[in-house]
DNA sequence: TGTATCCGATACATCGATGTATCGAAAGAC
DNA sequence: GTCTTTCGATACATCGATGTATCGGATACA
């Protein structure tokens, strides 16, 4: 097991090595896909041996697992602040530029979350966390948009704020599998704020 | 090799055993994601030899090729034939609902086909295929939006008909990854009719 | 600084998957 | 019906990945 049943007594380097591993896994399953990468390459990448490895996993999964989980949580933190930066008053373009930066900065990422997400459909525990990170990045953003409920409206046929956040989210995932594809970032990030503009705005472009 | 060179003199069998094998593969495939099938599980399922295999295919990476081009070739054609329906008029809603009946038919193909996002995003031959795939959709997509043209306006963010149809795409994608977690297709047919909905017409829901 | 504990490297055993070589059987040509 | 060609099953060799057991060196703590 793993998991640590009691406190432990050394920790410094154990949570270095820990560190190496996932950023080494990072990279790796980047480049290669998760369902290509042995647990020997990982190591290799991270310059230890198999036993460093299973010293700290069980299996190639759960780190997997660990590594989504703390990525995801990054970003997720750098959305909402993201979306703080604005006063009361919601100013759609100047968000959904800095929105669009954050979700659209790291290829890579996108490769490993995508990896992430064909795992997750087919375990409905992995399934949850997925959900769960989808879930927050779509709170900051109802929430945001809920704050500037008066201020500005949004189109009718999104129902409330929460289906105008489904939306954005939907509308990142689309450009998402554009992006892996093409790998042109310019014009993703181009074209998702463009989409978004036109989910959170009249058919002008401009907030009604 | 397993393509052949010169002309073969026996075909029947060969060729039932080569769409057994395929078939058999998309089921294993659904089930279990790509990256964790094995040719021996594929040759099980169809009820062949590893033998049967090597005979029709070199590597488990070709078959997976063959079998997506033929899924997508039926998917690309159900979906310009749901567009042909319809008179010169673009009725939206009536449009919007066969060709979301179509894209969401099947959950499994929806896995098998990110399974081969997740393959193409680190091959171009491979992203190639899928480009093409999605690019007859959309194609489809914006020749019956261009023959509504003067009928129907769009919303004037989105550009022209070639940007409404990436749009469409967009939402396609970004509602299969939902759907691929929640399994909730109902939810999904709903949620993707709104949102070309709302991607298709001016706020109000209804053709301007 | 001594020492008890932990971490990670090494070596080993095992297992599963791959690819090939060979052969009997099935299918087309005549 | 026979004869020739091809298809696919079987057997074998190989390779890589996994997991475990053991041991030496590193680390924390007194």
């Amino acid at each position: 097991m793993a998991a640590q049943d009691t406190a432990r007594r050394v920790t410094r380097r154990r949570a270095q090595t820990r560190a190496n591993l996932l950023d080494a896994a990072f990279a790796v399953f980047a480049a290669k896909g998760f369902g290509r990468v042995s647990i020997e390459e990982v190591c290799e990448a991270a310059g230890y041996s198999r036993g460093a490895f299973y010293s700290n996993f069980a299996t190639l999964d759960e780190l997997f697992f660990a590594l989504y989980r703390e990525r995801a949580d990054l970003i997720a933190a750098q959305v909402a602040d993201a979306l703080a930066q604005d006063g009361p008053d919601l100013d759609v373009p100047a968000s959904v530029d800095r929105v669009t930066e954050v979700l659209l900065l790291d290829v890579d990422w996108l490769l490993v979350k995508t990896d992430f997400l064909v795992h997750a459909a087919r375990d409905p525990a992995v399934a949850e966390a997925l959900l769960d990170h989808r879930t927050r990045l779509r709170e900051a953003v109802a929430d945001r948009l809920a704050r500037a409920r008066g201020h500005t409206e949004l189109p009718a046929v999104l129902g409330d704020v929460e289906g105008a956040a489904r939306a954005v989210v939907a509308a990142y995932d689309g450009v998402t599998t554009q992006l892996l594809l093409d790998k042109d970032l310019d014009a993703a990030r181009t074209w998702l704020k463009q989409l978004l503009t036109a989910l959170l705005t009249d058919g002008s472009g401009t907030p009604v």
